[in-house]
DNA sequence: TCAATATACATCGATCCCGAGGTTTAAAAA
DNA sequence: TTTTTAAACCTCGGGATCGATGTATATTGA
């Protein structure tokens, strides 16, 4: 999705993709030569993107990559009716932010950042007793866990009143271009 | 790093640990039975926990996990000296930190933390232009990229401060500890 | 009585991904 | 002039993980 993402805002070489997308996620980790280039690989024959040699900057010859038609709807695919894991998985949720404003329509954005809205309102137990009873916050005995069920909740409401923000952006917006086809 | 952290509490059943993992990460993914069964295997065989067979309380009968002193070891050898990944994925983070207590000295735990302090320290640049110039969020044109920016920045200013209120008071707990030992 | 459900464990093939190694090219440094 | 460095690309082997599938058992409910 990122390689996509990337190269729907302009062509791109192999390794400038691989630091952006290094960059992108950069606080979770690089991504490795051995899991770019193959997909890379596997994208061209999918015919999502195509390539053509141009002269090296400063060295090697690269490999511009230009995403296609084809390309531009999987991506599209991705970004309308994302996996689970696009929506629970803090990294990969923010790789798919990263690249929602390719969904061109405010409504289908709109559905997305619901999708993440409904996910982020799951109360968060995370810890049990050994009955499996979950332990609140406050009665848990290390520091770290506390720690981690605050940061956790301060960081979800951050997000949930960001997602609330736009979901109510992106809702005027598609009112008034409703309104506006239909000449109201 | 995960079974091994909560044997460390009490002995539990895989069908059990599968569920406290999920809950754990829960906000990430459920961890698979083709993964988390064969990884009890392996650290069955490498010693780091026993098995022994109890009647089921409801149904089939369990195989309660006991964790033994290798298991120990290993976890807080992992917790002691942690991969990169567990210091910049946020995911791996918050699963070390549910279980650094196991790691009784404070000096070795503020370590860790002093680890990942620094890690947030690095300022973040997510986006650049064609000819790699990193954008700064208020000229960024997608308001998704922008409010990613904006989540990113403001989560990690408040784990920033908690990891120094947790480094402080280890900090003073290890000297505390010392000058115990020492007689003062 | 019989099916459905939830508990509890296990295996297997396919796939994903990493990391190590290797190649080519041009510029910079020695 | 030779070496080193950095850009740019690629492949291969192996390990991690998933998802599908299958087994056994006890409870619930139709």
């Amino acid at each position: 999705m990122a390689i996509l993402g990337f190269l729907r805002d302009f062509p791109l070489h192999g390794y400038d993709l691989k630091n952006r997308v290094a960059s992108l996620a950069g606080h979770v980790r690089p991504v490795a030569d051995g899991t770019l280039y193959p997909t890379i690989k596997k994208l061209e024959d999918a015919q999502c993107l195509t390539r053509r040699t141009a002269p090296g900057s400063v060295a090697a010859p690269r490999h511009m990559l230009e995403i296609t038609q084809t390309g531009t709807d999987q991506l599209r695919r991705w970004l309308r009716d994302p996996e689970p894991g696009f929506i629970t998985d803090d990294n990969k949720w923010y790789v798919l932010l990263a690249f929602l404003h390719h969904l061109e329509n405010p409504r289908e954005q709109a559905l997305v950042l619901t999708r993440r809205r409904e996910f982020l309102d799951q109360p968060a137990q995370l810890f049990f007793d050994a009955n499996g009873t979950p332990i609140p916050p406050e009665q848990l005995d290390s520091p770290f866990r506390k720690g981690l069920m605050q940061i956790h909740r301060s960081t979800n409401l951050t997000e949930i009143e960001w997602l609330d923000r736009q979901v109510a952006d992106l809702n005027r917006k598609a009112g008034y271009a409703v309104r506006q086809r239909s000449g109201g």
